[in-house]
DNA sequence: ATGTGCGTTTAGTCAAAACTAAACGAAATA
DNA sequence: TATTTCGTTTAGTTTTGACTAAACGCACAT
């Protein structure tokens, strides 16, 4: 292979990883992640802990904890190769699955969470409104009118992510 | 108004602010923007900077910074009160606004530079294409395989973001 | 059993981000 | 002009969380 050849494939490696983990850290994951899986995303074979440890230049630990990430996500596929005890890796190459075990798997339980908190809001507040007039009485309706719309769109985007239409698109 | 009404109101709110608070934490945005975005919303008239400051017990100069981020989202709307120098602001109970220009918008200036990089890298590596056979061809190859790929799955995400069936379901 | 080679856990370090206090500039008031 | 009252900027502090080195536990081999 040409110099100039292997030198742009480098360049081309380097930058793309690099864009990766910037990506990752943007969207609040750290930098990482987003390197190891662009790393295995163009390396035509699976990859052991410590090569990419040694190729992004981060230690054991930091590799070892996010890819356990990845893998949650099902960025990552474990690859089995016999009469070898280390763990190798590959990137899962369908965006689709990632897409639908990652980013959208982490948007519901973040929804689920928001709508467990509105509606123990809610609730607290039921108690109150069922009592006899207070000299607040309209301050405590429109609380309570306002959670009750904030309830309803947190069920129409709950609704949304559900959708077998919307999921298919995806 | 009954003292148990009272607590129970302030309750409600103290939880919601702190879920507000919780949910834009989480989502890489700081604490603050979400509790202040809460208690505007729960709250029946507009607040000016120092109120909001005390009420939620952060300085007037954090809430400056984060008013001015939830603005650019059009998450808040400043409110003119004749005779009175100070700004007040009052919560975008429209939640479709909201979801369109801020976090639907972020959503897509990030696929635009991750889409830039990728141009970048296949940019690079097709000059190397270009030259004649090295040693190192296979590998190259599938490198550029790879990074096609990557580019059609961002134009399809970006396809679908200015889709306006989609844009009319959110 | 003992040693070797893994991945994981933990305790500590360090850098980046969040947040504050104080100084500042602009606009209204006197 | 001097003063007051805002919102913003800035310089410094605190907090958070990313990352590492080292210890650890487990499984296999000898």
């Amino acid at each position: 292979m040409s110099l100039t050849q292997k030198t742009r494939l480098q360049a081309t490696r380097k930058r793309f990883i690099e864009a990766g983990g910037h990506t990752t850290q943007s969207f609040g994951f750290g930098r990482i992640i987003g390197q190891i899986y662009a790393l295995l995303y163009l390396h035509p074979e699976p990859m052991c802990l410590d090569d990419i440890g040694t190729e992004l230049g981060v230690s054991k630990a930091s590799v070892s904890i996010s890819i356990r990430q990845l893998e949650a996500w099902s960025a990552v596929k474990r690859h089995w190769i016999k009469g070898d005890r280390r763990d190798f890796y590959e990137a899962e190459t369908n965006f689709n699955n990632l897409l639908r075990n990652g980013l959208l798997e982490m948007l519901r339980k973040k929804l689920d969470t928001a709508g467990a908190q509105i509606t123990l809001a809610e609730s607290t507040l039921t108690e109150a409104l069922n009592e006899p007039n207070g000299d607040e009485r309209d301050e405590l309706e429109v609380v309570a009118a306002r959670l009750k719309q904030a309830k309803q769109f947190h069920n129409r985007i709950s609704g949304l992510l559900s959708n077998p239409l919307v999921n298919h698109i995806l």
